[in-house]
DNA sequence: CCCTTTTGTTACAGCTTTGTTGCAGGTTCG
DNA sequence: CGAACCTGCAACAAAGCTGTAACAAAAGGG
């Protein structure tokens, strides 16, 4: 089910399109002013917006404007509500960024039309993504990201996929042979010590996750949450 | 089956942009002055309106206020055709409300594109194309254009492209391989390092913003926000 | 408690990867 | 046909990573 935050003050309005959008199965969020819009569109993460742009408090420019600076709420779309004349080229242009418009008044039918068409657009754009977590530690391979306790950890190539290559076996004992045939490859010609730098070299970067890489002596090393 | 109509009274003209249009499938009207302009646009209601200022009777600039007060025409999008050095700036901007300008002399190809650009964003049913941010980047596809902190920068084909594949999956790192996939296409033969040069490129152009895009070393390039 | 084995740590020289620049075709446009 | 511009490649410079060795510390074992 997808859930549409509307922004707008007129009551009646509000009340009129919470309807419709309930009776099509959205779930409907409403904030009366900017303020109250903004956090909403934070703490709910709704897939779609409509704002007016006439608001008590913060234009509703300037709240597109935010939202779309804002890494949380930059890639939900936004549908502007407007009065006639209004300044409609920039509001979907460049400068504030919105998805689309409809000028008051419009047929609820209209509206409908376009929010299915934008969630349709924007909603398959959103292929699953593999996140690893291990305690603290949060791996993103295709951002080719690692977070421990929410702070980023630079890490080279080889401490990167050696990481990897435990968090994808949580708990699990690996000698440093298959660790050196897994990170390594399978043709690699060298001294198994070299697994013990990179693991040394990890643990320095994990700061207090450090200790979630085991060290079990005369086998190898696991990676284990607690 | 989409209707242009062009106001314009250069008889050859007329005919040079009638043949092109006609031959990309568009229907065309003309009006040779301003008040039968006035007219076809009213009562044929087309979905674009080629513009010239310089016309017989009444300026085409008036034309332009008078089809943009006018509730039936307001939402036609006007492309106005100027001399060089003619107020081009209030034609654009709020006063007059043209949706853009081209410069005589003009090539057709340009016109042609400049009309299905703004089709494509104006055509109800069809949502405005998408526009990207990255930081201070900000990237219009259907326009080909790119700024960077309010500044335009001018860019290759290929760097835009290239540029366009980054911010397309924003902080997901691509290898150099399915870079050349994507912006040189599948059957490419060249050299990976050619991406490098041109992400060197890239970022001279972007000047403030050319950390944004990040080194992976030993995998590829990322386009991230700070 | 001492000796042996295993693991942790560190420094660094060599190597790999990336950044940068210049240039010779190639293309577009007038 | 010339001018301007774009492209890909090659060559060199710079940056950063890696494996090894050498030594220290810790863990077993008897």
């Amino acid at each position: 089910m997808k859930t549409i935050l509307v922004i707008e003050d007129e009551k009646d309005l509000v009340k009129l399109i919470s309807f419709n959008l309930e009776k099509e199965g959205y779930r409907v969020l409403t904030a009366t002013d900017g303020t109250a819009g903004l956090e909403a569109a934070r703490s709910q993460t709704p897939d779609l917006i409509i704002l007016d742009l006439m608001l008590p408090g913060i234009n509703g420019i300037e709240i597109c404007k935010i939202l779309k600076k804002n890494e949380k709420t930059v890639r939900t779309p936004v549908i502007i509500l407007t009065a006639k004349g209004e300044e409609i080229d920039r509001v979907v242009g460049f400068e504030v960024g919105a998805d689309d418009y409809i000028v008051k008044p419009f047929s609820i039918r209209e509206l409908l039309l376009r929010i299915k068409a934008i969630l349709l657009r924007t909603t398959p754009g959103t292929p699953p993504e593999k996140i690893l977590r291990i305690g603290a530690i949060v791996i993103d391979p295709a951002r080719h990201l690692v977070t421990s306790e929410g702070d980023e950890i630079v890490l080279t190539t080889t401490e990167f996929k050696l990481l990897l290559n435990l968090a994808e076996r949580p708990g699990r004992l690996q000698s440093r042979d298959v660790l050196l045939k897994n990170v390594w490859g399978y043709n690699y010609i060298g001294d198994t010590r070299t697994v013990d730098t990179h693991i040394t070299r990890l643990r320095t970067k994990l700061g207090h996750s450090a200790n979630l890489i085991k060290t079990v002596r005369g086998f190898g090393y696991k990676l284990e949450e607690q």
